[in-house]
DNA sequence: ACTTAGTTCGAACGATCGTTCGAATTGGCC
DNA sequence: GGCCAATTCGAACGATCGTTCGAACTAAGT
């Protein structure tokens, strides 16, 4: 009788350690939110109305909030989940390597190919970053900072190591400019996959941040 | 008794060539746009009501109507002049230099300038660029083409010159995607100006494209 | 002062927005 | 088959959306 609306509530653990299945709650919930994803990416989040979501997951307007409060907790939960998974899968990749060049460029490929594997809900996650409000935003910045920390401390080993100088937030923020910007034109008929991409990308950022330190500032 | 509705007449000159005045409807229509950039900027098209950008303007509702026919055709106009003038004023710097990595710097410092001195209407022109519809989508669809030629053009020069080898779209995408990106990390209060962020971003491309041509892709 | 064109406005239009509620339906367990 | 809880739905809420219309106001020329 009374809904749930939260998505929070603890996983029910079956007692054999199964494989995806979870509840028939928390597959639906997934199911909406890849549906909700897909319109929210090509009309945008101001621009997808409740109706739309519920036309594009087959269900009625009235039961999606079933499944979440609101509108604005819909796209919070998009993004979380999308957030916390780029930033495990970089974590478990990270583990075991050393080379601190080697390591900016699994960040830079685990990046690409997590974006291009999953277009929909990284352009949502980039290009709706700023529409959620005070606690939902709170969250989804936590994360975000998190993984730009991640990214400052790989190439501040990279500047140690070789006595390199200059601004790690500039060329921080460049770099996830390149990568992210890729939403706006990366089509897979005419481009190459992430991989190759990502050995572009850091060719040119690698190099441009690696050769020559020359300048004082 | 019948409105214009179209911003298309054309200027009336006076008889004398004067600065800036113009008819009292362009200065109008000018102040019109630029706090319904403000408003865009801070809220989305999609997110920013007529009634928003009504008391914005200090105009009322109904009589924004005289100076546009649509909300679309008003965030058209505001793309179109924005974009317009960034190509107009790199066209004017390119002018006389030869150099062609001097020219790929002027590219990135015109670029940087222009965002940084008008950060909401870039913004508009960069995070709503798909938010309009046929017309008015290709018209300005048609500027950002030719602008991306020309960078194009300014990069395939350096190549030929020193006899690089990469791919000139990445290459291209990736510095519009650092340069773009902007919009979302600079602060005024703690990031430098324009040129020392030009000069940057100038050098990290510039090196990671320049050095080491070692590769046959 | 009178005319005329240019400019602005209050009030309202139908459409659509996000959200709610109580009833109907379903699925799993005895 | 009967029961309870989980799930889904149709219908409607008030609010707000972009746009329109005719009247009122203003500036400029005679």
């Amino acid at each position: 009788m009374v809904s749930p609306a939260t998505a929070t509530r603890v996983v029910a653990r079956r007692s054999r350690t199964q494989a995806v299945p979870a509840t028939r709650y928390d597959r639906r919930l997934a199911e909406i939110l890849t549906h909700a994803t897909e319109v929210f990416c090509k009309k945008g989040y101001e621009g997808a109305s409740m109706r739309e979501l519920s036309r594009a997951s087959g269900m009625s307007l009235a039961g999606l909030y079933y499944y979440f409060e609101s509108k604005e907790r819909l796209l919070y939960l998009i993004q979380k989940h999308t957030f916390t998974t780029i930033v495990q899968r970089l974590k478990s990749r990270l583990q075991g390597v050393t080379d601190s060049e080697e390591r900016i460029r699994i960040f830079i490929l685990n990046h690409l190919e997590y974006f291009l594997a999953n277009q929909a809900a990284m352009k949502v996650l980039s290009h709706e970053a700023e529409v959620l409000k005070n606690g939902f935003a709170a969250e989804v910045a936590a994360i975000k900072r998190e993984y730009y920390r991640v990214c400052v401390g790989l190439l501040d080993d990279l500047k140690r190591e070789r006595g390199l100088q200059f601004s790690s937030r500039i060329a921080v923020l460049s770099l996830f400019g390149m990568m992210n910007w890729i939403y706006t034109w990366h089509n897979p008929r005419v481009d190459a996959d992430a991989c190759a991409i990502a050995r572009e990308m850091g060719d040119v950022f690698l190099r441009g941040v690696t050769a020559g330190d020359k300048r004082g500032r």
